[in-house]
Parts: structure tokens; C-alpha cells; sequence
DNA sequence: CACTGTTGTGAACGCTGTTTATCGTGATAC
DNA sequence: GTATCACGATAAACAGCGTTCACAACAGTG
């Protein structure tokens, strides 16, 4: 990764990058430590070494500089949680998709409890500030991100095919509303699936969110002292919800 | 409202207090055009015709009145949540708990959806401003909000007691989490009710909350055209999960 | 009438994001 | 080896921000 091609980079642009990638660590700190509102250009100058001119010759303002953050984020929480996913299914003989799901939403639910502030600025940006506009950045790494999950729900249901609804039971402009979506991936990735079971998936990752959502923003603690457990009982609940109720396991810790 | 014990509040308290409801009323406004962080302090001066430090008569500081309007806006929710249920609840005879619970639901979405910003405000906002330390009037007001979602399906499970999974079977470390919220529950709302309706109650909260976050979040987009039906789906399969499967009926309209 | 406490103002302070003109410096071309 | 030149960084400046303070206008009370 670092003597790729050497020829290639001269280097000033090797140091440019070094320079970007010093600034962007910088931003993320500051916007750990104060939000997305209270992030300083200057601040960021600052802990860099620079002065706050100086950065314009980086990033052309502010806001792109936490876009460019947001999308190394959402990098960041893809390779933890296809890490996670892979050591799962490396440990499991013959693969269990399940057991690489749960490791997938652990994961996922590791890095919100312990990025609290990284995980509001990807999952909770109200759309006053219109981050997610189409056929941005962030919208492309924020659909690769909901492939990591995806990926395992199909393969989990490929795995060990469950009960579905059938398209006529479903609620009134579902299944428009999800045919696009249905009709890619039975093109691209699954090509046997129901469209049934992309309902119950997106159901799962509503539950997924919903909960991890609930615990890092403190809209659970008026019910439960400690998000956790209900984090593994949605985990459970799950499982038997795939037919598969034996299959979930507590953490080990 | 207006008018109860016209001795008591002298000229001066009501003009007084007139002043402070236009100022918040220009800062919500100003919250909804550009966000949280966006909010500007000599902007909302303007609106209300005054100069900014005359704001300094009626807020501490710019924070205490983004407080201010979050609680207010947790009573306008509620009132608007309280509505729907109390017009379901007549409207059905024999009542209905799960028609109550539908339509205040549905009023959630609504009002989530018609007030993205303000949604945010409430339910989204990461802890990096320490919004939701305890103790502060957001807190009060955000589990008084609670309540209303409580109160529906504490109902719901007693007029039609459905199955719900033993103690023993639960999540490691969940029943102690949730014993003290129970305990405060069966006290005081639900005295028959089991631990295991406690959990069901808060997993359905989850998956609540957790498809209207989606939706408003706008991650929800790549795979599906509208929420509406998304969300309805959720209400149908919920009315199954409560042994109801026939009591969900599409929205009117 | 004078007195008092509340309400609003203008000026000021230190800070912010951003722009502009300017200076030094490392890489490149002759 | 030297001239050239684009790039990197800077200081100065600007408008605007939240906040503080001293001071003026005013309503209500005796």
C-alpha cells in the first residue's frame, strides 16, 4: 500500500497526502471531542501545526473537510465490520451465516458504543444540512456499507430458507416501493430470493439500527441500565425470527 | 389557560412572557432552517425585532434556548401523540388497544417526517452536547414521552395477553437490566404484567423508532422509493407479533 | 412628583471562517 | 549551476458570531 508504484508519486505529492491525512486525523479528533457543531477550522490548524489559511489549500471549506472525514468513516466501520464478518465465517465449519451476522452486528454495535460522535455524524445527520444528497460521496459509502449486511442476510437465508410473507399479505405499496431494490439484487447477488425475505432483511436492519441507535444516543436508559443485553436479546430474537432459534450463542466475555 | 388567577400574574409577567414565546418561536424556526448547529443567536435577535444582547434578558445563552424549544417541542409531540390515541381509543367500541397504538404510530411518523430537524433534535442528537444528562427538563420531558408509547402497550397486552418468553431464556444479564424499569411498571401501570411483556414492549419501541429514523435519516433510500409502506409493514408484522395478525388495517387514505 | 427595577441599546472584546496579497522554498528546465 | 515557477505557508484584513458591560428609556409604585 505505501511503495505501490513509486514512480508515480512524486514527492510532493506523497507529502501532500501525508499533510491531508494529518489534517483529516486532527478534524476527527476535534470532532470527537465537540460534535459536529463545534468543530474549529482553526482549532484543526492548530493541532496540526498550521495556520488556518493554510488549509484552504487542502480542503476549499469546512464542510467538506468533515465530508471528507465522514466518508473515511465510513471506511473505517466497513473494515471492522467485514472484518468481523470474515473471522466469523473463517471460524465456523461449515459456514454459518448467522453466526457471521451476529458477529456483523456486534461489531457494528462495538464501534457506535465506542464512537458515539462518529456514529451520530454517519446515522443521526438530520437532513437540515442535506449530507446526504445523492451521488455523493457519502451516499456511495454509505450503500456500501448497507452491502456488508446484506450480503450476510441472503447468505443466511440461502443457507437455511425460512418462512415469508407472501407479496399479496404485505402492506399496501411495499412491494412497488421495493421492487427496484428486489430486482437488483436477485440480478446481482441473489438470484433465488423472494422479495418476502428482502422485507424481513430490511426488518432486521431496522431492529439492528433501531437499537444501537436507542443505546448511543441515551433514548434507552430511562428502561435499562445497560444497553447491552438488550442489544443481545433483539441478537435472539433474530434468530428464532430466521428459524434458526438454537443458533444464537451470549458473547463469550 | 390564559386566564387562571389574573391576579396573581401582573402586566409585566404577561408581556413578559409573550416576548419569551416569540423568541422561541423565531429560534424554531431558525433550528429548522439550518439545523442545530446552524442556529444563530443575532439571527433569532432579528426575527423578533430585537438586538442580540436583549436576548440575554429572557436565556442565559444561546444553548438554554435550544433547550427551551427542545421541551417545548417534546410537549408539542406528545400532545400531538396523545391525540391520535385518545381519538382512536374512542372510536373504537369495544376498545381497541392495538387501533390506540396504531394511531399514535402513525401520528410519530407523521410528525417525525412533516418535522425532520426538530426530530433530530430530539431523538438524534449525540451525546457529544451532553443533552441528556439526567435530571435536566429534556430528560423529564423525553420519558414522559416515553409513557405515551408505554401506556398503549401495557393495554394492549392486557386486553389480549399474548405469549411472550420466559425469564429464563432471555438475554444474559437482560432481566436485571430491565427488573428496576419493571418493578417502577408493575407498580404503578401494569401490576400482572411479566418481565418478558417489558421486553417485547421495549423491542417493539425499537423497531418504532428504529424505521421512522431510517426514513427521516434518509437511509432508507437505496432500498426502498417511499417509507410509508415500509413503516405500515411494520405495524402489520408488530399486530401478527401480539397474536393480532387481523387486527392491522391499512391507513384510510 | 421622585424612585426603582426592568427592558433595550450601542460599543466593545475575543473569537470564528474565509479571502487576499505576499514571501519563502523545493522541484524542474536550460 | 542557475533561472524559473508552481506550490506551501503566512500575516493582515473582513464580516460576522456569542457575549459582556455601561448606559438610556420606560413602566409601575409610593
Amino acid at each position: 500500500m505505501t511503495t505501490t508504484a513509486p514512480s508515480m508519486t512524486t514527492r510532493r505529492e506523497r507529502v501532500r497526502e501525508q499533510t491531508i491525512d494529518e489534517i483529516k486525523a486532527a478534524a476527527r479528533a476535534e470532532l470527537v471531542a465537540h460534535g459536529r457543531g463545534g468543530i474549529q477550522l482553526r482549532a484543526v490548524a492548530r493541532s496540526v501545526g498550521l495556520t488556518a489559511p493554510a488549509l484552504y489549500r487542502y480542503f476549499p471549506g469546512i464542510d467538506d473537510l468533515v465530508t471528507a472525514v465522514t466518508v473515511d468513516l465510513y471506511d473505517e466501520l466497513n473494515a471492522e465490520l467485514e472484518g468481523a464478518r470474515d473471522a466469523a465465517t473463517a471460524a465456523t465449519d461449515p459456514p454459518d451465516a448467522y453466526e457471521a451476522m451476529l458477529a456483523t452486528s456486534r461489531a457494528f454495535r462495538r464501534w457506535a458504543v465506542g464512537h458515539p460522535s462518529e456514529f451520530g455524524l454517519l446515522f443521526a445527520t438530520p437532513p437540515a444540512g442535506f449530507a446526504h444528497a445523492p451521488d455523493t460521496p457519502c451516499e456511495e459509502a454509505s450503500s456500501r456499507f448497507g452491502t456488508v449486511f446484506a450480503s450476510t442476510f441472503i447468505q443466511m437465508w440461502e443457507e437455511n430458507p425460512f418462512a415469508v410473507d407472501p407479496p399479496e399479505e404485505m402492506a399496501p405499496g411495499l412491494v412497488a416501493g421495493v421492487e427496484p431494490y428486489w430486482t437488483w439484487l436477485t440480478d446481482t447477488l441473489a438470484p433465488s430470493m423472494p422479495i418476502g425475505a428482502v422485507v424481513f432483511f430490511l426488518e432486521g436492519w431496522v431492529r439492528i439500527y433501531g437499537i444501537v441507535a436507542l443505546e448511543v444516543f441515551g433514548h434507552l436508559s430511562w428502561a435499562v441500565t445497560d444497553g447491552g443485553p438488550m442489544f443481545e436479546e433483539t441478537m435472539r430474537s433474530l434468530a428464532r425470527d430466521v428459524g434458526r432459534p438454537e443458533a444464537y450463542r451470549p458473547p463469550a466475555a
